[in-house]
RNA sequence: GCCAACAUAGCUCAGCUGGUAGAGCAAUGGUUUUGUAAACCAUCGGUCGUGGGUUCAAGUCCCUCUGUUGGCUCCA
């Protein structure tokens, strides 16, 4: 962290201290609890025991603030015994600031450390701190804070223990860099997918099919086939071959997989009128495993690769479910390989390139980082397998990221359940992190599976599997790409591409006939032929996004020229019908 | 799940402290036949998310449920 960064967070947090002491003031009896500064500002959690605050009160405690901030309070440190801290907030109540001393005593005790406990007192308010804080109040630039929102928070993040009530602000070196902020979440809030997945038409909820569950509309099928389509033809071209499971098993195959107790009360239970009862997949390997043991398989068979993409089911909690990002029936892309440990680098390598095939294709591959996901060596326990083949996997991972460039980062504890993993990081057009590509080496679930081969010497081998995924599931990637892409989708990927306008009634059959020459040529085409006039309809069409418009009247039908207006451009260009077609038929290729 | 907020016409939203619903767009009908980001006129459209309560009177106040949004890792 820089220097000006370390500035920033110490007057977010002494904000913190000023919010505080506006709320001691207008809520005498209020509880403190904590408040430190945060990415975009700070917040404290209060307990206000029986009063109730809601947003309206939002103004009353900012303008408390700026008025205690209007007296220029210093900011005063003094160190305090911790017997005496501790006495001082059992008389003044203050259950949590107890909690806090008493903890730091336990853990000063236990580490021998020496324990120096400050308070910063600005005005009539002291708070429990250690600091560093603002020397006085008026280096709080005017307008560089608001107090934006309130929240719900358990107190220490622990669901057991009391909910608290949080109050965040947002606070800049100044009035222009918090505007700035301000502009920035607005146009985070014109790209989110929900809004525009809406006024696109690409997919919509309903209250009777029920919350997580989306419903892709033509438009959205569009997109999500085009993907489909896409990640097959890469896979395809390194040997994969598309299988097709169904949606639900037998409990017995999560519990031989260790997934039953993994995905736990995620999992959805399906209830037979029949003997057996069922559940709805929580992911797609198991299945897969079973068509490799569906016969005898030999050295000469391997790799075998195998994708899909199909539906799979997580009980998600209610409060997490959001638009596509989170939702309860997801379509996964998900591919394995099968094959002997020898094989286990090139394999690997196959899916890098894979992977970088793709992304490169969406313009997303230079702003990437790669991590190398190990295990949590303190709590072996959340794992499956033999910790020897953890070695030989991780090892494997981390060679193959060398000999590939990758400056992959070790990430301890973020592995699979079942082995190591090579994650893909990258960056959307609004600086959102996002991970989605995978490659994971499993030699766990071959065995427990009792996955066979025999091998060059008549000898039963498990072989290995490595797990990947792309695109994830297509309901969070298409999320990552409306929001990537605000909606202006590239050629290859726009529900619609070229959007026709008729001028006047006579040149309604010369649009369909266009339209229908566009067809012929596997362009999607849209006719607009209503009783408008030409800027509405051009308005409706840029408000689609959609890549080319044409306007057709009297002018077009007498030439074999066009024109046309690209996306985001106000003027038109003349071309060749003929070069035209042979244009967007190549940027489709090109993708 | 928990905390908070929100839910009014197909969409975007008005409706102040309670006095039985409004606008623009969309849709439909008509006029118009339009030349590159909103033609004109008319019509249709809502038991104000659900169920209950308070009141002479509820879109408005209270409770329940459903749905949506933000938050629940940040440790004096």
């Amino acid at each position: 962290m820089n220097k000006q960064n370390e500035n920033l967070n110490v007057k977010r947090h002494s904000l913190a201290h000023v919010l505080a002491a506006a709320i001691k003031e207008l809520y005498p009896n209020t509880l403190m609890a904590i408040g430190p500064s945060v990415d975009n500002g700070f917040y404290y959690d209060f307990d206000f025991g029986d009063e109730k605050i809601g947003d309206d009160d939002l103004k009353k405690i900012e303008k408390k603030m700026i008025h205690i901030l209007k007296q220029n309070i210093e900011f005063k440190r003094r160190v305090v015994n911790i017997n005496d801290a501790i006495k001082k907030e059992k008389d003044a109540g203050q259950i949590y600031k107890v909690e806090l001393l008493q903890d730091l005593k336990m853990k000063a005790k236990n580490s021998g450390e020496k324990l120096e406990i400050g308070y910063y007192s600005n005005g009539n308010f002291e708070d429990l701190c250690c600091g560093p804080h603002i020397k006085e109040t008026k280096e709080i630039a005017k307008g560089s804070f608001k107090i934006v929102k309130i929240a719900g928070a358990y107190w220490k993040g622990d669901k057991k223990n009391k909910m608290l009530t949080r109050i965040y602000g947002y606070a800049f070196e100044n009035k222009e860099e918090l505007d700035d902020y301000l502009k920035k979440v607005k146009e985070a809030e014109a790209r989110d997918h929900r809004k525009l997945g809406k006024e696109l038409d690409l997919f919509c909820f309903s209250n009777l099919v029920g919350p997580g569950l989306p419903l892709f509309t033509p438009k959205g099928v569009v997109i999500k086939d085009e993907l489909q389509k896409r990640v097959e033809e890469i896979c395809r071209e390194y040997g994969f071959e598309k299988v097709s499971t169904p949606h639900l098993a037998k409990i017995d195959l999560y519990e031989l997989s260790g997934h039953a107790k993994k995905f736990g009360d995620e999992l959805f239970h399906v209830k037979s009128h029949y003997k057996q009862d069922y559940v709805l997949k929580p992911v797609q390997c198991p299945h897969q495993t079973q068509i490799y043991a569906s016969r005898p398989r030999s050295y000469r068979d391997l790799p075998i690769r195998y994708m899909e993409s199909e539906k799979q089911y997580r009980d998600e909690k209610p409060g997490q479910i959001s638009g596509l990002e989170r939702v309860i029936a997801i379509t996964v892309e998900d591919g394995h390989t099968f094959c002997t440990v020898d094989q286990v680098k090139d394999e690997v390598k196959n899916m890098v390139n894979i992977i970088k095939d793709f992304y490169t294709s969406l313009g997303m591959w230079d702003n990437h980082w790669v991590s190398l996901s190990v295990r949590d060596y303190d709590n072996p326990e959340k794992y499956i397998g033999e910790p020897e083949d953890w070695d030989k996997c991780e090892k494997m991972l981390e060679e193959v990221a060398q000999e590939m460039g990758l400056e992959a980062k070790r990430c301890e504890g973020e592995a699979a359940l079942y082995g190591p993993k090579l994650d893909f990081m990258f960056r959307d057009s609004i600086g959102k992190e996002i991970q989605i590509p995978t490659v994971q080496l499993d030699f766990a679930t071959p065995k427990r599976f009792n996955l066979i081969y025999t091998d060059q010497n008549n000898k039963e081998v498990n072989p290995v599997m490595v797990h990947r995924a792309i695109l994830g599931s297509y309901e969070r990637f298409m999320m990552l790409l409306i929001e990537h892409f605000a909606g202006a989708f590239p050629v290859w990927l726009s529900p619609v591409q070229v959007q026709i306008i008729s001028v006047g009634e006579s040149h309604r059959e010369h649009c369909n006939d266009l339209a229908l020459e566009f067809k012929n040529q596997d362009i999607r085409v849209e006719v607009d032929n209503n009783d408008e006039t030409v800027g509405n309809k051009i308005r409706k069409a840029t408000g689609q996004k959609v890549p080319y418009v044409l306007v057709i009247g009297d002018k077009e039908m007498n030439s074999k020229n066009l024109e046309v207006r690209n996306r985001g451009s106000k003027e038109t260009r003349s071309i060749k019908k003929l070069d035209f077609i042979k244009e967007i038929k190549e940027k489709i290729k090109n993708k």
